[in-house]
DNA sequence: AGAAGTCCCCATTTTACGTCA
DNA sequence: TGTGACGTAAAATGGGGACTT
């Protein structure tokens, strides 16, 4: 290997070693020069693919070998096809690294909503069989004082009344509900909704006033 | 229809050259 | 400072498919 200790990159030592090769060897240059690089890359800019008669005309214009020229865009495309497919990954991958943090947030929400469903099913249960069990004994309070002549008590007098008393602090569930019939109820956040619920503020809940 | 020529793509090899111990 | 090993990019090769004549 010859080491002339100067810039690789000039034109001048490019052209003298491929001088020395040509004479040595008797052979077509090897490495181009950074002039025909340059020329050969202005033309790949517009055109990827060269005409048989405009290649002839490069190659005579830059001193090479029509098959040399060739050559040279078969490589320049294959490179150029590699730069590509790389550009892409990263796009694809920037990509799926939002959907996929975004997937997670859901996810998480999901789950979250889930478990409060679940705790408000379990609450909503208890409750009934409490207005269940207060019930029975008022029937047969009534019952009681009915056989002692008190006057006949009409079922719409009977019947207990759901009446939500002022509430300020909570939503009451039938509010949330309402709310989510609505058209927009996909934009209600689910946060929103729970801090609504006072789910937190046990001392107060909107279930203590359901019977 | 099929043989020959040409071009291109693709995988692979060869070569040039920089870097580092 | 010289040198050989190694890695990498570029140039070249060869096989095979598609197309034209």
């Amino acid at each position: 290997m010859l080491d002339l200790g100067s810039d690789p990159d000039s034109d001048c030592f490019t052209t003298f070693f491929n001088t020395l090769s040509n004479n040595k060897d008797n052979k077509i240059q090897r490495r181009f020069t950074n002039q025909q690089i340059k020329s050969l890359e202005t033309i790949f800019q517009s055109e990827s693919k060269l005409e048989p008669r405009k290649k002839l005309q490069l190659a005579k214009d830059l001193g090479l070998q029509p098959r040399q020229v060739a050559i040279w865009f078969q490589n320049k495309r294959a490179r150029w096809k590699s730069k590509q497919l790389e550009r892409d990954y990263n796009i694809l991958r920037a990509n799926y690294d939002s959907l996929s943090s975004k997937f997670d947030i859901l996810n998480r929400e999901n789950q979250s909503l889930t478990l409060q469903l679940q705790k408000l099913h379990e609450v909503i249960d208890k409750k009934e069989k409490i207005c269940s069990t207060r019930e029975n004994s008022k029937d047969s309070t009534e019952e009681k004082v009915s056989e002692k002549g008190l006057g006949n008590v009409s079922d719409a007098d009977s019947s207990m009344k759901l009446e939500y008393p002022e509430h300020n602090s909570s939503m009451l569930v039938v509010d949330i509900l309402d709310k989510a019939n609505e058209d927009n109820w996909e934009d209600l956040e689910s946060d929103q909704l729970l801090n609504e619920a006072a789910i937190g503020d046990t001392s107060n809940q909107w279930w203590d006033v359901w019977c």
